[in-house]
Order: C-alpha cells, then structure tokens, then sequence
RNA sequence: GGGUUGGUAGCUCAGCGGUAGAGCAGCGGCCUUUUAAGCCGUUGGUCCAGGGUUCAAAUCCCUGCCAACCCA
C-alpha cells in the first residue's frame, strides 16, 4: 500500500517536526502504573482521591480543542479517561507534542486525578511522552466502522473503532479459557495431536492439500482431531482433550469458516450418556462464567431482543421422532422410493437431494433442512441412524441406531458425541462400508491401535466458534474469529 | 456454483443522464472545565476496474474484481 493521501502527508509532516524539536515519536518505554479505564473507575468509586498521580497509557480517541484548555480522552484495553491540559503550564517539549498531536497516537501521561465542573473524572497532564505516532487516520468516532470488508480484512481497525466487536473476542477468550477451567477440573489433560496428517481422518469432509519438501510427500490439513485423540487412550491416559483449528476445503459462509476451532474431550469408561451430561454442564459453566446468565438474548442492531435461548434445561429427542414430527407419523413405514418422492415433491428438498443419495441420506437431508433450523432451544437429538457415525457404537436396545447425540442450540449442531467404538473388527468393517463411497483411505495406525486394546469411552466435539455465536448473540461466523478467510486482494 | 444488494473524500452516506455533494475527520482562526464542545473560514475525489451507448455517463448497457445476504 504506498498509496499517500494528504492526512497521511499531514501526519508525516508532524511527526518531522517532533524529531527536529528533539522529540522521539516512537518512545521504547513508559511504564504506567493504571489502566485508563481502572483509574476513571477507582477514583469514581472514591478508592482513588482527587489529586492522586496516576501514570497512565494509551491511544488519543478523541480530542477537544479549547484553546487554552486542552481535553482529549486516552483508551487502553480497561477503558477510557479525560485528560485536561493547560497550555500555559506546559512545558516546551510538552507543548511541542500537545501542538503535534493526532487522533489515534500512543501517548503516556502523568498527572493529579480531578473532576472538571462536569464532574468528568479527568487527569491533569503534568508531563507527556508521545509512545507511537499514528501515520493513518483512525475511522470516524460515533459512526464506527461499518464496511463489513474492511472490519474483516483490517480487524485491528474494527477493534479500535467498535466497542462490541473489541468486547466480543475479550469474551471470547473468556469462553476458551473456561473450557479449559472446567475440563482441568475435572481431571482432563490437554493434548497436541498433528495438524498435518498423510490420512485426515475422524470425520466426512474435504481436506486441504500441502506438500513436505525435504519427506518428498504430500500431507492433509486435519479435518478432524478424533484418530489421534483416540490413540491417545490406548495409550492409557484416561482423560484427554485437545482444543485446536480444523481445517476444510468446502464452501464459506455465514456459519462456515475453512479454518474453525473445535474442542474434542474423551473419557475412557464413559460413554454418550455421560457426555451428554459433561456437554450439557460444561456450556452452562461457561455461560454464567463468561455471559452471567444461562438466559442468552441474541439481539437485532436495533437492540430488539429477536431469539432467546434457555440453557436452563436441555431436552433429549430422538432422531426418528424429530423426523416424524415434521415428515409425517408414517414415514419410516414407508417404502424408500416414498420417502424420496415425499422428500422432493411434498417436502420440496429436490435441491437438497442429490440423485446418488442411499435411503438413510434422504432422511438426514430432511433432519438437516427442516429440523436442525428449528431446534433454538437446547436438544441432545440422540438414537442417529448407525450410517451417519462409523467411529459409534450400536445402540443395543436399537441396534440400526448408535449411541450417539448431536446437541443442537441456536439452530445449528454444536457439539456431538458418542460412545466410541473399541472393537477393532467391527470398526474396520464400519469405516471400510462408509457412506458414499469416498475413496476415503483407511487409516491402518488407527485400526492398529484399536487392535491393542481401547478402553470404552465417551467422546465429544464441541465447535467452539458455533458455541461464541450463541453465547455471545453473533449471527455470523465471522464476527467470532478474528481474522476470517476472505478472498485475498490483489 | 446461482440469485439479490452494494462499492462515490480518511469514516458514514446522498446524488442515479447536464459543473462532484453533506456531516464528521483534516487544515487555518477564535475561545481557560469541554465531552458527538461550539463558532468562522477552508483543503480534500482513479465516483471499484475495463469496455460500450450518448452532444454529454458517478448515473444507462456489457464484462470483470471485491464484499454482504439468500439459495445450492
């Protein structure tokens, strides 16, 4: 970007004239001794008293000129405060730099806490350091800034500028540590298993395709982290996790990145009835922890409260009553060449089934389209068809079911788990049957594995950015990661 | 991949065949407690890119690029 615009010609200009005057515009260190927002805090609440000295640190956010009188308000991540300068009791270089200053530059500043007569809690600049000049203009002040692109592609612009979008991924953060909290708690280690993998294996999607120079061979970006969490308990660690980036080479949109971050938790001698109960009181953890509150109100940008999601209580369904509920009472009666005229004529999902579709996939095109979109509140939808999962264990009261659940909150899948499969015949012939026909290569480490000996054990996915979306009332995948992928600009 | 909407000053947007506009930011001035400070003055444009229609295109048409939303 060499592209030069006055505004930036003007601030090269200032920033010339700080260093001939002797001003160094980019100071190694300052070391405050307050955050911005904590003293404005503290000396409101009274814990501070007028006159104290607070060194403090952060970007100019706002500036008023009164002449004599300078304000302008200093933010750091804790907040913001007012500070008032007098240019008369300024000394020189102070005033060189108050003269010089720009919206967006780092300065440090000590001085005595005051209110001004309207009661704006305020620091008195004593003395100045400029810390890192701003050679760009920041976006407009109430405005905000609203070019979706720019907020994605430059998202340190939309952090500075929007309020909502900085608090979200503080929250965020919040959400992850948590997860970690309560899977600690409960005696779980955590895990780094490989991102790049000569088989991806553990769930049905395309991979991302690199190439190792010096093995002379291609690798798979993971598309999911389960083959090796699972070699992992036959190595006798009973409780393990691992929270990291999947990767998968289909289309973006508002709920797909090509790169999300999943938690994946297994618990040897646990099975999916267990993991329903971990899943379901893991999520409420981190919701009062992270959002206060089990009561999630998502909001419209007006700030009409549009959907509320209850966390209170999560009800269990199974698969083929939630099928029934909406494709009719009979229709696992029916023949399968019914179901799929039902599918396409009567349910009017021919876009949605594909001509190649197996029996099993006509009712999971119609579990996808017309229920999962519809279960806001959450659901463990449990009793799936065996196909859909290979690496689950048969239900035996049902045996065309596995021992599996799919919680659903916000009308999306957010976490699913299960009882895994530990017979190590039985798996090879379930993922060597595997739907679709994809010429999946089959990961014979793993069936290895399996061969020495797994113990039963439950295991769960948790999509983390899925989760951010409903605890954090976020309609989009892209305002929950930070830098989402966008087609680079030439 | 298909459809819809959008891309104009640093930011937010108006203009939709006839001289390129506003608010904020910036710059100059006034103001010793302001806070979306105020008042006066003022600078700033590859109207996403390329082609076409026209006496005349930001505006109409075509192609392309990028994004958002919906659909697949």
């Amino acid at each position: 970007m060499e592209e030069t615009s006055a505004l930036i010609e003007q601030r090269k200009a200032k920033l010339t004239t700080l260093r001939e005057k002797g001003v160094n515009p980019f100071m190694n260190k300052f070391a405050p001794d307050i955050g911005c927002g904590v003293a404005r805090e503290r000396f409101e609440r009274g814990e501070l008293s007028e006159g104290t000295v607070v060194r403090i640190a952060g970007r100019v956010t706002a500036h008023r000129d009164m002449g004599k009188s300078q304000f302008f308000d200093l933010r750091d991540s804790t907040g913001r405060v007012q500070v008032y300068a007098q240019k008369s009791s300024l000394s020189v270089d102070a005033l060189t730099l108050i003269e010089n200053l720009d919206l967006a530059d780092f300065l440090g500043v000590q001085g005595a806490l005051f209110r001004t007569r309207t009661g704006e809690p305020s620091v008195r600049l004593d003395a100045v350091t400029i810390l890192g000049k701003a050679l760009r203009p920041p976006p407009a002040k109430w405005h905000g800034l609203e070019d979706t692109e720019i907020r994605y592609r430059q998202r340190y612009l939309d952090l500075m500028a929007n309020e909502a979008a900085f608090k979200v991924f503080q929250q965020r953060s919040a959400i992850v540590h948590e997860i970690r909290a309560f899977l600690h708690e409960r005696g779980f280690m955590e895990v780094e298993t490989p991102m790049m993998q000569s088989i991806p294996g553990g769930a049905a999607a395309q991979p991302f395709k690199t190439y190792h120079n010096s093995l002379g061979c291609e690798f798979f970006l993971r598309i999911a982290l389960e083959l090796y969490l699972k070699r992992l308990l036959v190595g006798g660690y009973h409780k393990v996790f691992e929270i990291g980036r999947n990767f998968r080479n289909e289309g973006l949109s508002r709920r797909h990145n090509p790169e999300f971050t999943m938690l994946e938790a297994y618990e040897a001698f646990g099975d999916y009835s267990t993991m329903m109960s971990l899943v379901e009181a893991l999520i409420q953890h981190v919701a009062l922890k992270v959002v206060g509150t089990l009561v999630i109100e998502h909001r419209d940008p007006e700030g009409q409260v549009v959907k509320t999601i209850d966390l209170g209580t999560f009800r269990r369904a199974k698969y083929r009553d939630l099928v029934r509920d909406v494709a009719g009472a009979d229709w696992f009666d029916v023949s399968p060449a019914e179901r799929r005229r039902r599918a396409v004529e009567d349910l009017k999902l021919a876009g949605d089934i594909a001509a190649g579709y197996e029996d099993f996939e006509v009712s999971a095109a119609v579990f996808e389209k017309l229920v999962e979109p519809t279960l806001i509140q959450p659901t463990f939808v449990t009793h799936l068809p065996y196909q859909l999962v290979p690496l689950a264990k048969l239900s035996p009261d049902e045996p065309e079911t596995v021992e599996v659940f799919e919680c659903c909150i916000n009308g999306q899948e957010i976490s699913p788990g299960y009882t895994e499969q530990n017979d190590p015949i039985e798996q090879r012939e379930r993922l060597e049957g595997q739907a679709g026909g994809e010429q999946q290569k089959l990961d014979e480490d793993f069936l290895i594995a399996l061969e020495h000996g797994m113990p039963p054990a439950g295991g769960i996915g948790i999509g983390i950015d899925r989760l951010c979306m409903m605890l954090l009332g976020q309609e989009s995948i892209r305002d929950v990661i930070l830098f989402p992928q966008l087609r680079p600009k030439v």
